[in-house]
RNA sequence: UGGGGUGUAGCCAAGUGGUAAGGCACGGGACUUUGACUCCCGCAUUCGCAGGUUCGAGCCCUGCCAUCCCAGCCA
């Protein structure tokens, strides 16, 4: 676990029970606390798992125990590799580490039959052979009780069915294996659910090994038991699962008694976090794949240029609570320029590109300006910026006629300082055939280098990003919508394809970058700071791209009128 | 109307019988080599509603309301 990277958890709901379990007369008094994080290889982890990745993990290491990772592959249907190699990755970018505590629900296929078996002969369990669509016709409904003609099939008939089953002699759905509880209960779940249905299909890790699993019910606690969890943390939808949870514990010889808490997942509002839905924009092309910058995945965060530091203090501090909540965009966004305000070296690029000359500089002349790489950071120390007679500034650092409180370049408006460089005043300006405006044209300060006027005065405009016309390298950025926002405000998560609007995706424009990011061993995913204030992020450099986050620099760039 | 949950500000969230933390967002101001950042100030006479117990209730009791999850041989 990365030192200073984990964020120490604060109290919630669930260190209350464990403090419980954990006390004199408790439940697993004097055992460590042992956790474990279970995603089903389906798909890629998204920012909604780094919640429960930092509740599984942020609590074992909280309590000084141990945090399994566990593949929980027991539906061979929508499992693939791809998606365990791409959760490892992802954990381990987020910063946590699972040692050598490595596992395959599907290794436990054997010992789960086993008990499977045992439950049979203690009469727990039945084989049924009601088809789907009978089953769900005997399923009953509040008032009536549900019903099966097999329940009272002899021990040694199920027991000869089951081994059947698994040596492969029926077809899928043709018998099922079914726990024996309580037909009438008010919670579904324990109306003899089915624990075993056949399934003649390739495991990506057993192969062909079997043709019969267990369900998510009878395996979970299972699993669980085997590894020594002390507390199964889950999301809330499993409530209701808890009391079949415990009845499997009970009745199975298990190791261990593991505790089943739930807590409330993570939504954000503009955002899709189904992991179906998202495979299904992968799938048909919407996106560019997973990890496309849109995407809520961590990979697609990660490539959008978000830190490990900052989702890490998103979930912390977004809390642990029972009560279903939909955190803003806006939150993760903080999180994100607050780390990268403290961490992120900068470098000035210029999205609009509109040419400064500054008049009364030598036609041929050049320097070398300084620049800090981070002004928080004075150890990140400095670097040289070409400095002309021409230059690339913002277009929106420039007004014909100027708006109330504009304190940027206007003709006649007040000085403005060239980040690092000199004090300049704007003289006047060109526009081309369309009237557009071609080119501001300034006068300098000789003796302001570096920002600072000679004579000390106050400098009343603001400061601007340029980058140098000679050395400037073009770079192609892409201009990224969230892919959930505009059209359906309440987060698309029934019509999310329908908002998704082709022209809106991307919108490719012309940049200049310094020549110092240009040379830079491949700094290229960035994350806007603010407009032409960009960080760079060295881990997962892609070169050529420039991706940053087109809410906040409608943010943060200046409101005319305000 | 069966079972299981949840309701504290626009959004999260502390609070566990002693008089409503904190963060985000928002508004105002100061500062500033980017109008960012940082720093100040403001932002719930009230905790879903109504009763009750108590010297005292967001916390306890009763009733009601709202809202989420559950009828996969998914997890």
């Amino acid at each position: 676990m990365p030192e200073e990277l984990s964020p120490v958890m604060t109290q919630n709901f669930i260190h209350d029970f464990i403090d419980e379990d954990t006390a004199q007369g408790g439940r697993f008094q004097g055992m460590a606390v042992h956790t474990r994080f279970p995603p089903e290889p389906n798909g890629y982890l998204h920012i909604g798992h780094a919640k429960a990745i930092f509740v599984d993990f942020g609590t074992a290491e909280k309590y000084g125990g141990l945090c399994n990772l566990r593949m929980d592959d027991t539906n061979p249907t929508k499992e693939d590799v791809e998606y365990v190699q791409s959760i490892q990755e992802d954990i381990h970018w987020l910063g946590y580490d699972w040692g050598d505590r490595f596992f395959f629900a599907s290794d436990y296929f054997e010992q789960m039959y086993e008990y499977a078996v045992a439950l049979i002969q203690k009469g727990l369990a039945y084989v049924c052979q009601l088809s789907p669509e009978e089953f769900r016709e005997y399923r009953g409904d509040i008032n009536t009780p549900a019903r099966s003609p097999w329940r009272d099939r002899p021990v040694e008939e199920s027991l000869d069915l089951f081994a059947r089953m698994r040596a492969g002699e029926f077809p899928n759905g043709a018998y099922t294996l079914r726990a024996k509880i309580d037909l009438a209960s008010g919670n579904f779940n324990m109306r003899d659910p089915v624990i075993y249905r056949i399934n003649h299909m390739h495991h990506h890790r057993q192969g062909d090994k079997w043709c019969i699993y267990p369900m998510y019910d009878f395996a979970h606690p299972l699993e669980d038991a085997l590894e020594g969890i002390t507390h199964s943390l889950c999301s809330l939808e499993f409530e209701d699962h808890r009391p079949l949870y415990d009845w499997v514990i009970a009745n199975c010889p298990v190791p261990s008694k593991p505790r089943q808490i739930e807590f409330a997942r993570l939504g954000i509002d503009h955002t899709v976090m189904s992991k179906r839905k998202l495979r299904q924009l992968v799938e048909e092309g919407r996106v560019s794949g997973w990890d496309d910058p849109r995407m809520p995945t961590l990979c697609g965060l990660r490539r959008r240029g978000y830190t490990p530091q900052a989702i890490r203090n998103f979930s912390e501090r977004n809390g642990v609570s029972k009560a279903a909540s939909t955190v803003e965009y806006a939150f993760l966004e903080h999180c994100l320029r607050e780390d990268l305000n403290q961490s992120a070296r900068r470098v000035m690029a210029v999205l609009r590109p509109v040419k400064l000359t500054i008049v009364n500089y030598p036609e041929d002349g050049s320097e070398t300006v300084c620049v800090e790489n981070n002004p928080m950071d004075p150890s990140s120390g400095v670097r040289q910026v070409r400095f002309s007679r021409h230059l690339w500034v913002e277009a929106d650092d420039f007004l014909a006629e100027p708006v109330p409180k504009y304190k940027r370049l206007y003709p006649g408006g007040p000085e403005c300082r060239l980040k690092g460089a000199y004090l300049i005043k704007c003289i006047g300006f060109e526009t081309d055939s369309d009237g557009q405006v071609s080119e501001i044209l300034c006068e300098y300060d000789p003796n302001s280098r570096g920002g600072d006027p000679a004579d000390g005065r106050k400098v009343k405009g603001a400061t601007i990003h340029w980058v140098d016309a000679a050395t400037a390298a073009d770079a192609e950025i892409r201009l990224y919508d969230n892919l959930f926002s505009d059209a359906n405000p309440d987060g698309g998560d029934k019509d999310f394809l329908e908002c998704l609007n082709p022209d809106s995706l991307e919108i490719l424009q012309g940049a200049k970058v310094e020549a110092s990011l240009a040379d830079a061993q491949a700094p290229a995913s960035f994350q806007f700071l603010r407009q032409g204030y960009f960080c760079v992020d060295n881990k997962d450099s892609r070169p050529g791209r420039l991706v940053f986050n087109r809410s906040v620099s409608l943010k943060d760039s200046f409101k005319p009128g305000k």
